[in-house]
DNA sequence: CACCATGTTCCTTG
DNA sequence: CCAAGGAACATGGT
């Protein structure tokens, strides 16, 4: 569930629900969550706080929280959602899923984060904001800062885009997506894309991201985890979104004909993660070795 | 049993 | 010192 475009849209549907709400309670089911920082450390700082805003930066979630009568003491929280983190809020005597990792009661519910593979956070430690390069879809995102963070580095173009610090969002599935509307291999050393080539990969970056956001998230999103609509819940598909693979048109497409020219999509693995490419459409690397 | 999975950090290597 | 590569984290699906 989670790049940019699926932190997005979770922003956006959760904030309306957690703006304004009072935490009474804190719960750590996973103490790693929260780290490096305690779950009684946590518990101590939010308890009793009233959120003020939720805000999107990169795959992060950034909640500000204030005391009930200090507005201008801010504290702020992040969730990263790792792999298979998800957060939705449910009503306060409904049982608690299955590898929930930490438990917000507010007025309105529990929110809740359940991280089945618990490579997600719930923490008071803002460090890793710092490392984040530019939103991909701001102004900050110059095509002159990205053509010096490219022509400097001799990483595989693929594995160069999922570094945090030049955007920030970018994961493994709109890498692939960005590249093949480039038509860029994803091999290429990054050093080797010309000028051309790195802006045409800017737009296609912002291109599929923004398109991503808007068809509300190209993986399920799982909100409600209930069908009724009460508002509260988030699982399953969203309901306005056409299916996942008419929006992804390489990733998790291997063997099955590119949608430009036929041939058969390919996977490779970088970096220990899968790529996926059309070998026609995106030319291979010359051979300098 | 094998291999795969939307991510990041830490440690080692060169 | 730096860039790059790989392991580790942990659980579940196929």
């Amino acid at each position: 569930m989670p790049e940019l475009p699926e932190v997005e849209v979770l922003a956006l549907h959760l904030r309306p629900l957690v703006e304004s709400q009072t935490i009474h309670h804190t719960q750590i089911l996973r103490d790693k969550t929260c780290r490096p920082h305690t779950p009684q450390d946590l518990g101590k700082a939010l308890n009793q706080h009233q959120i003020q805003s939720l805000e999107r930066l990169g795959k992060y979630l950034v909640f500000t929280a204030h005391p009930p009568d200090a507005p201008s003491s801010k504290l702020r929280f992040l969730i990263h959602l790792g792999m298979t983190g998800r957060l939705f809020i449910q009503p306060a005597d409904q049982p608690l899923p299955k590898h929930a990792a930490a438990c917000l009661t507010l007025d309105r519910g529990n929110l809740v984060f359940q991280d089945t593979r618990y490579f997600g956070r719930f923490t008071l430690d803002l460090s890793p904001l710092e490392r984040l390069g530019p939103e991909p879809l701001s102004v900050n995102f110059t095509a002159n800062r990205f053509v010096h963070d490219l022509q400097t580095s001799r990483q595989p173009i693929k594995v160069r885009l999922l570094d945090q610090s030049i955007v920030a969002g970018v994961g493994n599935i709109y890498a692939s997506e960005a590249l093949f509307r480039a038509r860029i291999h994803p091999a290429r050393p990054a050093n080797t894309l010309t000028p051309t080539e790195i802006h045409t990969l800017r737009n296609t970056i912002r291109t599929v991201l923004r398109q991503a956001i808007r068809f509300g998230s190209t993986v399920p999103l799982n909100f409600s985890a209930s069908p009724s609509s009460n508002g509260l819940f988030y699982y399953g598909t969203a309901p306005e979104t056409t299916s996942y693979e008419e929006r992804l048109l390489v990733y998790d497409r291997e063997h099955l004909p590119c949608t430009h020219c036929r041939t058969p999509i390919q996977r490779l693995t970088q970096a220990q993660r899968s790529t996926y490419l059309c070998p026609t459409c995106q030319t291979p690397p010359q051979k300098t070795r």
